[in-house]
DNA sequence: CTTGCAACAGACCAGTCGGTTTGTTATTGT
DNA sequence: ACAATAACAAACCGACTGGTCTGTTGCAAG
């Protein structure tokens, strides 16, 4: 890697962190440029604004890791119950992570969807993006499920219930309240078979 | 009600919404200064600072009106149906209000728990007083659930998957995925009966 | 040896932020 | 009539913001 691409990488994944932190609008590029021991000039020669940046970290951060942590679980012969081990598995990493700062994404999503439609778009293709590989995991094993199910819409209902407890857990800053609704989310899912 | 307590109110209600649309942090004083046509002397003769504003907002504002649509969805003779009915109304009403900002509380929620402790608390309580109520209302009509509930957590999922389902229309900016979340959710509820 | 460009460094800028201070007005108790 | 206080108005402040500009390296091609 080149020691051009090798700043680039390093003032993203410093804005990654920022950005997860304290919120897109509330990082400031000062406060990046420090961490990377970098001038502002460095930062404007590989990012044409603040905003570029921010898409920068969303795009080749963010959505990586995202993708990647759900990929595998849907990716099991039963997502079922790969989705339920997935899920408990936050659990007990969450206990080991000092801060709570919630998911990127869903943060980006709360802080920036009403703001920039940048932004929006990419949260929305997100979402639609593991929207689809959720039913696709669904569809996969359609004749355990119940006939009743409308996919989509129960896709839609697991991440939705992932976000808000996540968000619980944000505030209440233990993991106890993530680990009930996940209880109660998996007891859902695993309903979901006839 | 006298000039000083008008102004007040004026404040507050104007405050209220420009936190509700852009944030507490990215909300300007002095376009609460604007809108209210007053000065800065008259906000800090209120207010010692923009923090307090911000609780004040919280505790006068958000609360009162978060409570009261939860309230009567609760109170009614079937809990079940009245929540699933408040739901409902909520996808319907969604459709008027031109602006999808999502919930204050929730809003507030996302941005402040991690920066500020005074938010993080009120939030805090906010959240278990919810979650009292819905217990409340869930052990009223004890004899029509199904034995292996456990109440506490089932509230907590409940307000949970609301949560997400809100933060999902925000960024889709339709009632589309909020209803389907919505539904699904209905079908949960309604299950929980024996 | 030198020309040229990629890859920065860092001073600088206008604007905005929350907050302070001083000054003014209207009302009220004495 | 007068003093005191409530209820503001508005100038002002330092800190900080994202962004621009000019200058300076190091290396690579000719």
């Amino acid at each position: 890697m080149s020691d051009a691409e090798q700043t680039r990488q390093k003032i993203l994944s410093v804005a990654a962190d920022e950005i997860h932190q304290h919120g897109f609008q509330a990082t400031s590029l000062s406060t990046i440029l420090n961490r990377c021991g970098i001038s502002k000039g460095a930062l404007y020669y590989h990012f044409t604004n603040k905003l570029e940046l921010g898409y920068a970290v969303f795009e080749e951060n963010y959505v990586p890791i995202f993708l990647g942590t759900w990929q595998p679980a849907l990716d099991q012969d039963d997502p079922i119950e790969g989705l339920c081990e997935f899920f408990i598995s936050m659990c007990n990493a969450m206990v080991c992570s000092e801060a709570v700062c919630g998911c990127p994404l869903n943060n980006l999503c709360e802080e920036m969807a009403n703001v920039d439609e940048g932004f929006r778009l990419r949260i929305l293709s997100m979402q639609a993006k593991l929207n689809t590989l959720i039913v696709e995991s669904l569809v996969r094993v359609k004749s355990e499920l119940r006939a009743d199910l409308i996919f989509s819409q129960v896709a839609y209902f697991i991440v939705a219930t992932f976000h808000g407890a996540t968000s619980l857990s944000k505030s209440s800053r233990n993991k106890e309240l993530f680990q009930q609704v996940i209880v109660e989310l998996c007891l859902y899912i695993r309903a979901l078979k006839r």
